[in-house]
DNA sequence: AAGTATATATACCGGTCGGTATACTCACGG
DNA sequence: CCGTGAGTATACCGACCGGTATATATACTT
């Protein structure tokens, strides 16, 4: 009962606190990014800081959080405006490559793995977390599509999705959502005409 | 002239802090691991290290071409046991299943990008160069294989790479290399034999 | 009017950060 | 025999780390 706390509203200084911190960790990475930096850009005591969210790794859980849903958020709105069952799988490259152009230090789940090495750190599992909701967005507008019968495409559209952000920022390939959207297509094309090939 | 330093072979103290280093900074973050730490477990003093590598920078530098390194030196044996032209462009896939295998944090110039926000920091570079490289050796392996008039494969293999490594790691998808080698091979066999589809 | 929640300001804690200074030992090569 | 390079040992530097303590002000509820 009492484990999990009620998701109360943010306090004015809780919210500026939350996009501050998420603005700088994203920016320039948790670690090196401390919580007197976060009070001093936010206009806040460090006090209330501990006050709202107890100790920084419970900041760094909620800007994750935050950050994860404003992603799916886009992404749902994005694929709305899709009508073709067929064309809304490709739409979902569409709409990583319009939040691409928005954000240019990459996959923040990628980078906060990457940053947090203790696997017993919560903020893992909200990584996780969007990596399985991707896939299983996949998965779902796949069948919607009628696409059936190509079990590993979802997993394989996954792929393509996070290869394209590291290809992107990393490798410095600036065109790699594009090359994934043409993979993605053409395995989308086989699966959903078989036979066409031995 | 004397921009570029002569490569003087390490001395064994060198050696030591390189290893050690390479071990913590893969497996801890490059941030969460202090120069003190570095010498106590290389048994050696915090002078030595500076004395032989300057910085802590200049040594995450030298930790991140080593890595490169024996990761190229990996594949490139690894590709040499193949003999078939065409089926050596999917070995890549195989050797990277062996490489994952070996160790847990995923990729470290994938790890190293998120950690360096700082996009003068010299290590950044050496991860650039690691998917240039990655992706020439694919045009490479695909010219051999006689696969030509496909622009964006090479491009494409790239993504599946880097796809599948942060799938299996910050996504937690064990199959993910083998998803992607199965994508590889489609994309691959579409190229090769031209016009099964419309 | 009292109580609670939210916030401020300021000072402090022990510990670690990257980096430097000083002094000493040892081995090797001219 | 003497200098040079490589190494150890130890102490120190200012800055910052995450986190806590204390005391005060304000505003909304009941």
């Amino acid at each position: 009962m009492t484990a999990t706390a009620v998701e109360r509203p943010l306090t004015p200084a809780a919210r500026r606190i939350l996009a501050v911190a998420g603005d700088l960790f994203y920016e320039r990475g948790i670690h090196t990014v401390g919580v007197d930096l976060i009070a001093r850009e936010a206009g806040v005591t460090k006090k209330t800081i501990y006050d709202r969210f107890g100790s920084k790794e419970a900041l760094v859980v909620a800007y994750l959080r935050h950050r994860d849903q404003r992603w799916r958020a886009f992404m749902i709105d994005r694929l709305r405006r899709v009508d073709d069952r067929y064309a809304r799988v490709l739409a979902v490259f569409d709409a990583l490559e319009e939040w691409e152009a928005a954000w240019d230090r990459g996959c923040a789940m990628v980078n906060a793995y990457a940053e947090l090495s203790d696997p017993a750190h919560p903020g893992r599992a909200v990584a996780r977390d969007q990596k399985a909701w991707t896939v299983e967005l996949f998965a779902q507008l796949l069948d919607d599509a009628g696409v059936r019968g190509a079990p590993m495409l979802a997993d394989q559209l996954l792929v393509l999705h996070e290869g394209a952000v590291v290809a992107t920022h990393v490798g410095g390939r600036d065109s790699a959502v594009t090359v994934a959207r043409a993979a993605a297509r053409a395995l989308l094309a086989a699966a959903a005409n078989p036979g066409t090939s031995a």
